[in-house]
DNA sequence: ATTAAATTGTTAATTTATAAACAAAAAGAT
DNA sequence: ATCTTTTTGTTTATAAATTAACAATTTAAT
């Protein structure tokens, strides 16, 4: 499992960014805080923890945090990504336009239906056969599933055959993968259920 | 923050069903581990902690484990969502057939756009002001956020003022809610980005 | 220059989550 | 009927994550 500080890292990202476009220079721990949700203290301790330091009494330099942030996540470079799965969730995430922003790229789509990768699209589609050869070529490490349960597994072993190293993978199983492969799930449906559960608690607490 | 250990009965469940419908009646938690990516203690530490208690040496029988969660999770009757935001992963959402096996149902889409409502879709559409009165006329508790993030907490707002217990958001801010409203976030760009983080980590570490 | 106020950064304490250990019970074999 | 094996369920231990506490430092004011 990913580390929650990393996680937490990202998001104060966005929204150091956020702030720097409204005219800050600066930030304190509580403000920030209060933005991500978490206690202040987390905020410092997840800084210290990845060696952001702040000025005392003065708080964070934005500008300072965020090149260090973008340093530890690499943003120099662009990040290519495979979309395996032309689905609903597969298209949607094809039409998103959000990737570019945050320095990432799909650069090619797959699927086993040909008649999926005939849509006029933005970005190439190809045969899932042709995974291998797409992600050698392009020297792409991160990989999105977004295939139906049952082709979920093969579809991760062509990828990891190919030499993807991260999965984002949205079909609900639990993919084996060797330890050098690193996976997050992500279950729209998992987590309505897990809401259910909690709202229909915390309406039994009341009464 | 919801718990993970019903997050993780919510996944043994859909394992329980997987298996059923393979044709067995019983099962260890070394095999329900295996399957989720646990250790069989963290199983059997769940079930307990959830009053669902297997035979000693014979194992769980999946039958009576799943009518038990069934009732955790409230499955005897059909959760109702809507949905705000008819963009890429509106839509998106909104073709998926998967939410009725797991006793949901999308009953509602909602966007400010009127040219969005227009889109030939599987469930009514209705402009955004029509939350408060959908939401009550029909007694839904669960919404999703598919809208961007400036009309992130403006739509949530709305929400809860309309009733709104349990959200799941997909816009990349941290919305502030009442405490009696509890929100799932989910963020395919943050996951991405964690990714690439772990992912270019491994590869140094190998160097 | 000295003092006061504010905020970081680190250390300690607490809580939560995971893993390990082991006793108890059930099934099957002898 | 007794013993052996297997697997649960609970208890204890370990690890991870969060929260709290407080010293150190910087800024600004007197």
């Amino acid at each position: 499992m990913i580390k929650k500080n990393i996680q937490r890292i990202i998001q104060y990202r966005m929204c150091l960014l956020r702030f720097q476009s409204l005219g800050f220079e600066r930030i304190f721990s509580y403000t920030l805080a209060q933005e991500i949700g978490v206690s202040p203290e987390q905020v410092r301790k997840d800084f210290s923890q990845f060696h952001l330091r702040g000025n005392k009494k003065a708080g964070y330099l934005i500008q300072d945090i965020l090149d260090q942030i973008n340093d530890l996540l690499h943003k120099e470079d662009i990040h290519k990504i495979i979309m395996v799965g032309l689905g609903n969730i597969g298209q949607a995430l094809i039409k998103y336009k959000g990737f570019a922003n945050r320095n990432m790229q799909l650069v090619a789509g797959f699927d086993i239906d040909p008649a999926k990768l005939k849509k006029n699209c933005r970005i190439p589609t190809f045969s899932a056969k042709e995974i291998p050869v797409v992600v050698q070529k392009e020297n792409v490490h991160i990989g999105i599933i977004a295939v139906p349960e049952a082709a979920a597994q093969e579809v991760c072993n062509n990828m990891v055959e190919a030499g993807i190293k991260g999965i984002l993978n949205f079909a609900p199983v639990m993919l084996k993968t060797p330890p050098d492969v690193v996976v997050q799930n992500i279950s729209v449906c998992g987590d309505l259920e897990a809401l259910v559960y909690v709202t229909e608690k915390n309406k039994k607490q009341e009464s």
